[in-house]
DNA sequence: GTCATTGCAAATCGTTTGCAGGGAC
DNA sequence: GTCCCTGCAAACGATTTGCAATGAC
């Protein structure tokens, strides 16, 4: 019996049926996107892919990043109003706290705040297509 | 007996309190802020400025969006990734649920959500210093 | 009178786009 | 072979900035 190497959904795979052609600059970038669990904007991961393929383009990233959202492989964001910043799809729903000082990113879910959210729309006669919930934080001080 | 005339901060008075010139441009802008409920961006201020000051300048607007942000009076918002957006910051905190056809944008504010909010970030071993949570819906069809 | 503030134009930042050549299928 | 994709450079929208003139105090 074989453990499957990778329990993430193949990106590659997924693209090429939905008519997306899988060129070299794609599949860097898929690989990057995969390999890191951080929020990299676009100039970094076009830095990343840099090293890996030195003739890649600054707008080839852009252009892919906006692919791949299209089509759901990635979400946006765009923390303290600064330039996009991405991650895999594949890891669930999640929210965001951003560290004021570091500028780290740390993922967490509350379906408590999930189930007031759709209460709260509800109530005010919307249905939430997406939401946003960021919380810009300090690290606490013990003492 | 009676009743002030307006419940509002007198941010002009404020404003020259913490060493900032009221000028005309200053004073239009301050004006507008003041009177609408919506949430303009500065282009959107620009034109309500032009109208009243036609002298006025969107560098200016900038400047001054910049300022009363640091100073407090404003809120700066960027919903949707688009350019920034702006709201009085007297009127306490609240969130936003954005109106996917419309734009409009709904105020509203759960303690419930709050609350849970600094549990989360306590259990992280964070103080929140602000958030920013953000409805993107749909109006519900009735049906 | 002093110095912050302004309008203007040019610069900047993140991002998008037109184009002709190159590569996936 | 077809047509999508690419790199490049130029264009773009939002915002900022250098500068000399102006205006608040």
């Amino acid at each position: 019996m074989t453990i499957p190497d990778s329990p993430l959904p193949d990106y590659e795979t997924l693209l090429r049926a939905s008519g997306v052609r899988i060129t070299r600059p794609r599949r860097t970038i898929l690989k990057i996107l995969g390999e890191h669990g951080d929020h990299p904007d676009a100039l970094e991961i076009f830095r990343r892919a840099s090293a890996i393929d030195p003739s890649i383009s600054l707008s080839t990233v852009y252009r892919t990043m906006r692919l791949l959202e299209e089509k759901g492989a990635i979400h946006r964001h765009a923390f303290g109003g600064g330039p996009s910043r991405f991650e895999q799809a594949d890891s669930g729903h999640h929210d965001h706290l951003i560290d004021m000082d570091t500028g780290a990113v740390v993922e967490f879910r509350s379906e408590a705040i999930e189930a007031l959210q759709d209460e709260i729309a509800r109530e005010l006669g919307y249905e939430i297509v997406f939401h946003r919930l960021e919380l810009y934080a300090r690290q606490r001080r013990e003492g």
